[in-house]
DNA sequence: CTGTTAGCGCCTTCAG
DNA sequence: CTGAAGGCGCTAACAG
């Protein structure tokens, strides 16, 4: 059995009081004594167990990370990965570890339940959900990324309408009419399964915006929005299919995450297709490889760092009872080499 | 305050126990019994406490991963990102959490004393450690990863010096006789800090068999190494002292990271020379854009993600009270178009 | 099938 | 300056 504080008490023949005083306050103590404690914690290899002291002292010096999805998919997404980097900021200043909490068994509030840390971060997690509710009954203070923003639910997030907008508005103004939206895949997350994650509805909102400013719309001959998983292997399979469509195939396609959009250059790849000449692809986030990979990527990029940093900082601020806001970080379009106007009179190209 | 399970024995006038098994273990308890208490859980929203728990179970539901440095450096690193989604996909497989612990006001070892979880994987750290001892006297499970290969202690890793020396002889064999190897920077982790890391000291050792076939040896003229930080930043400003050499820049780098290898990259591009026609470059570990790059690097595969699981696989089981050894994973090197015979009759290239 | 009784290991008022 | 005692919330023998 390894040492409890009792040990070391009876071994040093003071109360456990005397040793917890010279192991957290010393100083209460005289220097006598506690040389005498400490001499027997280093000979015994003393050392406090975290979960017993974590009982009283109602800390865990710990963040936690709730996770719509397995963590070896999660951190196959750079973007996630800069938003646990951005945490990792706050965690680095604070000294706290960070616990990531996977779907336990595919129930997101099985993980919610069971997260033994001083606040969480939720990716997604809505307001009205079950998870949001037990984490108030927890009274588990926590930060929604890419959330919602009610009275009762602390978000940080981009402005998702104003981002799409400003996107469509470069597709449309570049001349293309013939549109394909790569969407995401609903969250596993919301109760209500099925519907669209509140992003995607805010960026297809914007989206149609842009489209309704040349009287078209999402669901205009030429405009199409398919679902699709964010990663490069959905993004392909996607366009593939869209490609292929002979003469209705895009002269565009608009993906709402940069791994889906790289899916479209593999697309393209397989179909000889060249980009922007034969197609235009225009992605979200702004990964880091969306700058490498030729031609550099147009996107949206988005704060990922910032938000993870944001959102920690807000959860901390919480938990410390000070009342804090929702934050809304700037998301900018950024033109690269992956978009251009389309080719005049060249139908849509075929397989 | 929050409902304890004392307030819903009293409150369904049964005691604690009884509700403890309506929890977790019905089918102990009459069906009756049963709903009224559960019926009350959910009146009360009760949740039990995860640290409680823990505190009886001595069960945290969670993998640790100590962690050489701060949660966004390490994330940074794609190889060990990698690592990370392997003990991810174990994590999936046991219904686990995952807590990063970062070194607490740069002590690796607070932070494995702090580590509240079932069993700990550890990058780096040797078996004579301070780390490697506190994490016995805790009789915390735990494995190294790419760490020492002993007797008290569980290592995940790969055949380094065999790694390095393929690495080297493929340089060698395209006739390359000046060349600069970018080490890695000592891990702040070692005790006995300011040496090289381990698996630094293999892969110099690789390098030097294959140098040795030739008559030459890491110090002949013409050869040198240098260690940086494994970032594309320290690769490139070790890169561009390196090549700023006048006569005796190196016709060859070869980093132990493909991180610092592509700053090579970096520092080329600013030099304004072609790889390979006036450097070759190779890398260590074939993270994702290893191969997207212009040219492809020629590296070394890890398998990181195999490490992670594997790692964690070992971990489990030595929680499990199984004996288990060592792992040996392969790791080979991968041609690509980063390196070339150097450039006959043509001196090193001047900045 | 259900309740009683002890702890788990630590911190922390309250006395002395 | 130090000790005694209680409690954090839960589980688990052991009885009944």
């Amino acid at each position: 059995m390894r040492p409890t504080i009792k040990d070391i008490a009876e071994r040093a023949g003071v109360s456990k009081t005397t040793v917890s005083f010279a192991l957290n306050d010393p100083g209460r103590i005289s220097a006598e004594t506690r040389k005498r404690v400490m001499d027997i914690v280093a000979e015994l290899g003393y050392v406090p167990d975290p979960v017993a002291r974590a009982l009283t002292t109602k800390r865990h010096g710990a963040l936690g990370l709730l996770l719509p999805q397995p963590i070896h998919e999660a951190l196959a997404n750079p973007y996630l990965c800069e938003i646990v980097r951005g945490i990792g900021e706050l965690c680095e200043e604070r000294g706290l570890a960070l616990t990531m909490l996977p779907p336990v068994k595919g129930a997101v509030i099985e993980a919610a339940r069971r997260a033994a840390v001083d606040a969480l971060l939720t990716i997604g997690v809505g307001p009205g959900t079950a998870v949001a509710e037990l984490l108030h009954r927890r009274h588990l203070p926590f930060v929604t990324i890419d959330g919602d923003e009610s009275a009762t639910t602390v978000n940080v997030g981009i402005d998702d309408e104003a981002a799409a907008y400003a996107l469509m508005r470069h597709i449309l103004g570049l001349g293309h009419r013939r549109v394909a939206v790569l969407s995401l895949m609903p969250e596993s997350y919301l109760d209500s399964a099925g519907d669209y994650s509140r992003v995607s509805c805010l960026r297809l909102a914007g989206f149609e915006r842009a489209l309704a400013e040349l009287g078209l719309g999402l669901a205009s001959p030429g405009i199409g929005v398919v679902a699709v998983e964010g990663s490069l292997e959905g993004g392909r399979q996607a366009s593939l299919r869209l490609l292929s469509d002979g003469g209705r195939a895009p002269t565009a396609i608009v993906a709402m995450s940069d791994a889906a959009a790289l899916g479209a250059y593999e697309a393209c790849r397989e179909l000889g297709l060249a980009i922007p000449r034969d197609l235009s692809v225009a992605g979200f986030d702004d990964i880091p490889n969306a700058s490498l990979v030729y031609p550099p990527l147009t996107t949206v990029h988005q704060p990922g760092l910032e938000k993870g940093a944001a959102a920690a900082t807000l959860a901390l601020a919480l938990l410390a009872g000070e009342a804090v806001g929702h934050r809304i970080l700037s998301a900018e379009l950024v033109v690269r080499g992956s978009t251009a106007a389309p080719r005049v009179g060249a139908p849509a190209p075929r397989s």
